[in-house]
DNA sequence: GTGGTGCGTATCC
DNA sequence: ATCCGACTAATTCGG
DNA sequence: CCGAATTAGTCGGATGGATACGCACCAC
């Protein structure tokens, strides 16, 4: 298959706004498409370009494009950037920019770019690691670009970038494959939710239909979507969205971990499927101490713990160990991890997933019995009360936790969906008032309005701004509009997307817990920062100290300490 | 060459 | 992670 | 009772902070 065929198709999505009918031009398609490329357009179509089990990466990104287009147009990367800007995306950019060498590169090269040339492109940046790879990465996208039309050079650069605007992603194709293959949609999302590869799904669905569906199964080594929760405001709602009675537990400040056990072999995998096994030793040794099964699949949160008091510590602690190839045995010793089991998806030969909750817990806790807390199941609890919800949800952030989750008795495990069978609970926090000292132009959908602040607290000793981290998500289309021309007559210098201001306009701004900070000169950030309102009837005057940032966090650590390295 | 530092990228939340 | 906007599905309203 | 209006649920997109790693580059 040409490239050029997939992107038309591409441009047609873009053409709809419904998904229906994005779901409908796929679906037909793929059923014209051989085997082998519906495997990579399906790929694509999410925005990815290996399955989300596979764990290579093309390393390349926003900063080398700039310079890939810049070379190849001839352009400078300041006058890239400057384009980048104004378009808020870099395939418009390349697009642009290599409009002009268009007739000369499609001379040198007659055999046009195939899906197949593409993805074996970017397989080969994946593999180019060693000195000079990030020079040989260059000179590889370049080559591809020159190739490519423009408006192929605007797909190759979305894809690359993982911003592939079509506006469909998992859930729209999840249809299309259904619809083009004639099998229901609940298989194909069984599939994909065991497989992470919607690619292979859909070579399946187109090879062996329904019953190759069917055929696949959880098992151990493998990992699976992980279910996912959604917010809820307190516990009243807690209680009322899953329907009076519910099982809540407590919300880790941790790491996702997949647990997967099979006879004396123990594999760790994150959220998005990373292996994470080798640098969790610490975790993997609880883990055969407490497990009394042959084989399993554990659903789980990773705390990090003081070494002294045993306490709760940080989520930045956490992050020093998960993902670490080196100094693993001497990070596990500093900052010990422990496992908090809250749900089983598989259990010595059998899937679970289709049991009811209070069943599997039932089974996790017969299954897992701890020898000390390095690996234990979530603290439990089944409530129909909102006050005892409520001191359990104290009990929990008092911990240094998170807060609760909230889950349905009767649900089956239905990963990837944020359904009402599954709440999370978090505390809500008193809101700051910040001035914005800087902003940066947003992309894609926002391109041409600023979008992004960066916010500072006064620092009374010196009288100086001192930025604190930056804010964006909070406001609508509207209010963005509107700060973004107040914002205009304030700049007083450029460079890049970003502008700074003149101190004036004071954001309220709401957050979940403040952070040590290596990257703001105050030494502090704000953890899930976003924007409540605009305080028009505020100055600068007005904002928080830099004083009084420090007091709150030093608030936060009434009951445990931080011990960040 | 070796070691430190900075940048870019990816992935936890 | 958070949040918003657009679309779609489910439910209620009004004739 | 049915179609219109309203509400609730999903998905896609745009954005936040910290940290580890790999590579480039510079100083010695």
């Amino acid at each position: 298959m040409y490239f050029k065929e997939l992107v038309s198709l591409f441009d047609e999505l873009c053409a709809y706004s419904s998904r229906l009918k994005k779901a409908e031009i796929i679906a037909g398609f793929l059923t014209g498409a051989s085997e082998d490329d519906i495997e990579i357009v399906c790929t694509f179509l999410t925005g990815r370009i290996f399955p989300a089990w596979d764990t290579r990466d093309i390393g390349v990104a926003g900063k080398t494009l700039v310079k890939v287009i810049a070379n190849i147009s001839g352009k400078s990367s300041g006058e890239v950037v400057e384009s980048y800007r104004d378009t808020g995306h870099l395939g418009i950019t390349a697009e642009r920019f290599l409009g002009k060498k268009v007739a000369m590169s499609l001379a040198a090269f007659e055999e046009p770019l195939t899906v197949a040339d593409l993805y074996r492109c970017f397989e080969e940046l994946a593999a180019a690691t060693g000195k000079g790879s990030a020079q040989k990465k260059q000179r590889m996208l370049s080559s591809l670009l020159s190739r490519a039309t423009p408006r192929e050079a605007y797909y190759v650069v979305s894809l690359a970038t993982r911003n592939l605007l079509t506006g469909s992603k998992e859930g729209v194709t999840e249809d299309a494959i259904a619809q083009s293959f004639s099998v229901p949609a609940d298989a194909v999302r069984r599939a994909w939710m065991l497989a992470n590869d919607i690619g292979l799904v859909a070579r399946i669905a187109k090879t062996q239909g329904l019953p190759g569906l069917q055929a696949l199964n959880i098992e151990p080594m493998r990992p699976v979507r992980p279910m996912l929760a959604q917010n809820v405001a307190g516990a009243t709602e807690a209680l009322d969205v899953i329907g009076g009675r519910a099982a809540f537990e407590t919300k880790y400040d941790g790491a996702r971990i997949q647990v997967h056990k099979s006879g004396p072999k123990i594999k760790l995998f994150s959220r998005k499927m990373e292996d994470l096994t080798e640098a969790l030793p610490d975790i993997r040794a609880a883990v055969n101490e407490s497990v009394r099964a042959d084989s399993l699949i554990l659903d789980c949160e990773a705390i990090a713990v003081d070494k002294g008091t045993g306490k709760v510590i940080p989520f930045q602690n956490v992050l020093n160990r998960i993902r670490r190839k080196y100094r693993v045995r001497e990070l596990s010793d500093q900052i010990p991890m422990q496992l908090r089991p809250f749900d089983i998806l598989y259990l010595d030969g059998e899937s679970l997933v289709d049991r009811p909750f209070v069943e599997r817990r039932a089974l996790l806790e017969k299954t897992v019995v701890p020898v000390d807390k390095r690996c234990t199941p979530s603290e439990f609890k089944i409530l129909d009360d909102s006050e005892a919800v409520a001191a359990f949800f104290r009990q929990s952030i008092d911990a240094g936790n998170e807060g609760l989750m909230a889950k349905n008795l009767d649900a089956d495990y239905s990963p990837g969906i944020r359904g009402r069978n599954m709440v999370k609970l978090k505390e809500t926090l008193e809101s700051l008032d910040l001035v914005v000292i800087a902003a940066e132009y947003g992309h894609g959908r926002k391109a041409g309005w600023i979008t992004s602040y960066e916010l500072a607290a006064r620092d009374e000793d010196n009288e100086q701004w001192v930025p604190v981290g930056r804010v964006s998500s909070g406001v609508s289309d509207e209010q963005l509009r509107a700060l973004t021309e107040q914002i205009k007559p304030l700049i007083i210098g450029e460079h890049g997307r970003m502008v700074d201001l003149e101190p004036q306009i004071v954001l309220e701004v709401k957050f979940n817990e403040i952070q040590k900070s290596p990257n703001y000169a105050s030494g502090f950030a704000l953890r899930f920062p976003r924007i409540v309102r605009i305080r028009d009837d505020k100055g600068p005057d007005d904002a928080e100290t830099l004083e009084r940032i420090d007091a709150l966090y030093r608030l936060q650590f009434k009951l445990r300490e931080p011990t960040p390295t």
